[in-house]
DNA sequence: TTGTATGCGTTATCAC
DNA sequence: GTGATAACGCATACAA
């Protein structure tokens, strides 16, 4: 194992100062042309590179940012985290990645190793568990910024990006009221989760503007269990007056939904049409797919997180402001058709 | 900005020596219990939190490793991304990430930053346009082990875990086989890469094995673009002895010729039924599915990978063997049928 | 234009 | 048991 070549190394091979050397290599201008050019001729032959743990260290920056997220093998999570990624390379900055798998307790770890590790700041996704909102304040200690992406704390003064889900909800109820859909299902996620809230707001709102009274028969929820999707949308289909159109929480609800609708000899999308909520990129390229899913766009918001991070990084070189400002930004869901597909 | 804590405000506030109060929070068994309990103390009012930048600087280990993709938000990296970091969570190390799209520059840009990060290792899946090994060999010098994740570059005396498809296409093919069809083709990718080369290998070699004569006319290729795959089906489409089996590069792939064959009017899976090398993981809950997928399992592969190059961590813990060695892990990949769906 | 000295926070090696 | 001090690699304020 040979010795990694460090600014002393080269600064005694040319008899020169270190802070020479360091200068030099940062193409200082105080340093003459030809001391310069020597200083990089020794490094390049010596291969030298730049310690940045020792960079970090003294600089008290890291240029390296965290990212955590409940489940990177979920596409709605990989590809915001695509996004962030390309986003900070681009800003020359680093990333540094964990996995909450919804858990509080991991999550709390994380953010820990994250805050010891004296990371520039943090984008997460809580976990649809997370309950103790403190470890969030004692980044603030640190002066660690926070964005929060998607899964939003009650907490008052943060940073966030996030989706509106009302917009996507009244797109899919006008379309499906176009169509002519008058009795219109809801296979909700369960009551506890705020998203669950939202959509059924969001479901509620949409028929009322269309002067469409609820039928609460008409919403369901499921625990999101494959046996529960199943029975969920059972529910829906014994009833006397059975919908002609259902939403579903999301794309695997849609899916177990779908399959029970078929052994009942329906049609998908002409006896009963769905739309989903969107996990999956692929139902576009499917027959058999909803009539349409509504697209919360994850790389979008996550991109977004990532800007509102570095715009903080940019306020802190600036003066502080007296009252610190929070950035919120909140895109719409939309609603997106599957009726054309690829070839069509 | 309250000011961050450090062992020597402890040391300060209690008038003992930074050593005792190092040596205290590691319970380091010189120290008495009761100067123990006071520094623990005196820590715990001040919310210290170790400052790892400068713990990774003086021990030259970051107990943090790198991994390199190419994309996160394609279902294949972003799952063996998953395993990888919860394989190393568990261990206690932190990952690091970079996504190559590609593109060799930005490969080397990511590894060069990881280099100089000094991290302890790195796990890679190689871009397919890199042909220049040189910043492999580099990172031995600094002493960072390598593991090639799923794409190998062509050197020597490397570690890796890969993916056998050669495992899956005779399955594919024993599949069809039985089923009847004698006359089965291939959607390949553009020949230049080591995939379509493997695939063809694969897929000659299970019709020698039923001594099936090769029909060229059957082997058709694209480039990955959706007119290609149309192309190429439509190319078999138009042979007189048209094929009643195909089996295709990748989903996409699929996806686009499932999507041809139906325009003229032919039942996929019927008339001609098709497998296709898996990158999706929805097709299982279709019912416009292929018949079945080849798996390259990435979670499995990036956790093997994992496993790999923590072994080497700990190979360094022990003496050096005198002849270095090399670890391999290959995977069969294997062919899943999608007949028997969630609800069927 | 260059050199000297200092310090970032922590741990390790000596001392006592 | 505990303390003083050096060292890790680098950048910078200050001197020259």
């Amino acid at each position: 194992m040979e010795k990694i070549p460090t600014i002393k190394e080269i600064a005694k091979r040319l008899k020169v100062s270190t802070s020479t050397v360091s200068r030099a290599l940062h193409g200082h201008p105080s340093i003459g042309l030809v001391t310069t050019m020597r200083v990089n001729k020794v490094a390049n032959e010596l291969n030298y590179e730049r310690n940045e743990t020792a960079i970090f260290f003294k600089q008290r920056k890291t240029f390296t940012i965290g990212v955590i997220l409940p489940d990177f093998s979920e596409a709605f999570f990989s590809s915001a985290l695509s996004g962030i990624e390309d986003y900070a390379s681009k800003k020359n900055y680093n990333v540094f990645i964990g996995q909450s798998f919804e858990n509080p307790e991991k999550e709390k770890r994380i953010l820990e190793t994250m805050k010891n590790h004296r990371l520039d700041g943090i984008i997460i996704s809580i976990s649809k568990n997370t309950t103790d909102f403190e470890v969030f304040k004692q980044l603030k200690k640190y002066n660690i910024p926070i964005v929060f992406f998607d899964r939003i704390p009650g907490m008052e003064d943060i940073h966030y990006s996030a989706c509106n889900l009302q917009s996507g909800m009244l797109q899919a109820i006008d379309c499906l009221i176009e169509k002519g859909h008058r009795s219109i299902g809801l296979i909700n996620g369960p009551s506890q989760l705020v998203a669950s809230k939202e959509r059924l707001d969001a479901f509620k709102k949409g028929l009322n503007d269309h002067q469409i009274a609820i039928n609460t028969e008409l919403i369901v929820s499921s625990d999101l269990s494959s046996e529960q999707n199943h029975q969920a949308t059972q529910q829906l289909l014994s009833l006397a007056e059975r919908p002609t159109a259902i939403i579903t929480f999301n794309d695997y609800v849609a899916r177990d939904a779908m399959a029970l609708v078929k052994t009942h000899n329906l049609v998908v999308n002409r006896d009963i049409s769905f739309i989903s909520f969107a996990n999956s990129p692929i139902w576009s390229f499917m027959d058999n797919s909803p009539l349409a899913s509504i697209e919360q766009f994850p790389q979008k918001q996550g991109i977004k997180a990532a800007e509102i991070l570095f715009g903080l990084f940019d306020d802190h070189i600036k003066e502080k402001p007296l009252t610190p400002v929070f950035h919120h930004a909140v895109f719409d869901s939309s609603m997106v058709s599957h009726a054309v597909k690829a070839m069509a």
